[in-house]
DNA sequence: AAATGCGCCAACCGCAATGGA
DNA sequence: GTCCATTGCGGTTGGCGCATT
């Protein structure tokens, strides 16, 4: 292997290329073909590298690009086709006519990306970023429980806490600081950077997307009601789980709150009616939290209750959306990361005077 | 008007794969 | 089988232009 020859040569031209260098380029090309690329510079006059002059010619001067904003039928085809290829730029491009590999590679990356993270989808799984997170976290937490280190800690009875007790890691960037609720185990989670986007930003963004539509519809289209259909029932709010906070299940309390609501035949009349559905709910959660086990429905039955009270609330109040995200946020006592935090409490702060 | 920040995108870089001597 | 020139690919960089402060 090692480098190309043309790399140790001096002298050189590097950078954009002038007009003049593209008109030598091309006709040459047009005339000869570019045969050997290595040689394509000397016979044209160029001083440039033959890698150079090749990448010139397949993603500007090609006669056959297409030039010009990607079309909405592009757009979803890169977008479907990266799903199911992932970075394969290459690839990608030969189902693209007249788009190169790198300006579809740099349409990705500076435009799509973004806009499917707006619409609450992870660019990488092309899933909903929560689950994506929560899958994530799930392997961690895995690692964590697995460890010997967490083993060794015999005195916590609660694995969770074990976990947290062992990791000096950050949480993950979606994670909320707790300040108000009693889930001392999340403490570890709230030294991790800003440059990620936040809950709210997250919150913002299906609000924005939910916001032309009169009544509640799924989130996503991969977001499946769980368990049996309940969060379009208003009893979002009494599920006990999202007093505190959004995602401190996770670590480990709720577990009480999960078993008294299996035992419990006292739940409000609410939910009395659909009392199977909040069984099913909790026994997810304590699949989870006692078996210590791997349950991705139990970790969405977890997140969802709370997803689906502030989809409710969005779906039926007339205020703007970005309120509706802050009370999310306060009435869960939730803070992010990140400037907005201050934003959204003077917001909700307002709102109550 | 100047400074700064930010997004876009052309081009570069390093590595892997390929093919011929 | 080995070496080496060449090609192809994907990640990254840096400069330009526009927006904001």
């Amino acid at each position: 292997m090692g480098r190309h020859s043309c790399c140790f040569k001096q002298k050189l031209r590097k950078g954009l290329w002038s007009p003049e260098e593209d008109e030598k380029l091309l006709n040459y090309i047009t005339r000869h073909g570019h045969g050997c690329w290595s040689s394509v510079p000397k016979l044209a006059g160029l001083q440039r590298c033959g890698k150079s002059c090749r990448l010139r010619w397949i993603n500007y001067l090609r006669p056959d690009l297409k030039r010009g904003a990607f079309s909405q039928d592009e757009e979803s085809l890169i977008i479907e086709l990266h799903a199911a290829l992932g970075n394969r730029w290459s690839q990608i491009a030969t189902r693209l006519p007249g788009r190169t590999d790198n300006e579809i590679k740099n349409f990705w990356n500076s435009c799509l990306k973004k806009k499917l993270r707006r619409k609450g989808i992870d660019p990488t799984t092309h899933k909903p970023l929560i689950t994506s997170e929560l899958q994530s976290l799930n392997v961690i937490d895995q690692k964590l429980t697995s460890s010997e280190l967490v083993k060794s800690t015999g005195s916590i009875n609660n694995l969770h806490d074990q976990s947290m007790v062992v990791s000096s890691q950050p949480g993950p960037w979606w994670f909320p600081a707790t300040t108000t609720t009693t889930n001392q185990n999340a403490a570890f989670c709230f030294s991790s950077s800003n440059t990620t986007p936040t809950v709210s930003d997250q919150i913002v963004s299906l609000l924005s997307s939910m916001s032309t539509s009169s009544s509640p519809t799924p989130m996503t289209t991969n977001f499946n009601p769980a368990p049996n259909n309940w969060e379009q029932l208003n009893y979002c709010n009494t599920v006990p789980s999202q007093t505190n906070s959004i995602y401190s299940a996770f670590f480990g309390n709720q577990y009480t709150e999960a078993s008294q609501n299996m035992n419990n035949s006292n739940i409000t009349p609410l939910v009395l009616d659909h009392h199977q559905d909040t069984k099913s709910w909790a026994s997810e959660i304590l699949h989870y939290t006692e078996h210590n086990q791997s349950s991705e429905i139990g970790l969405e039955a977890e997140v969802k209750p709370d997803i689906a009270k502030y989809y409710w609330r969005s779906a039926s109040s007339s205020s703007s959306p970005n309120l509706e995200a802050a009370t999310l946020l306060h009435d869960a006592n939730v803070e992010v990361y990140g400037k907005n935090l201050q934003k959204l409490n003077s917001m909700v702060f307002d709102q109550s005077l």
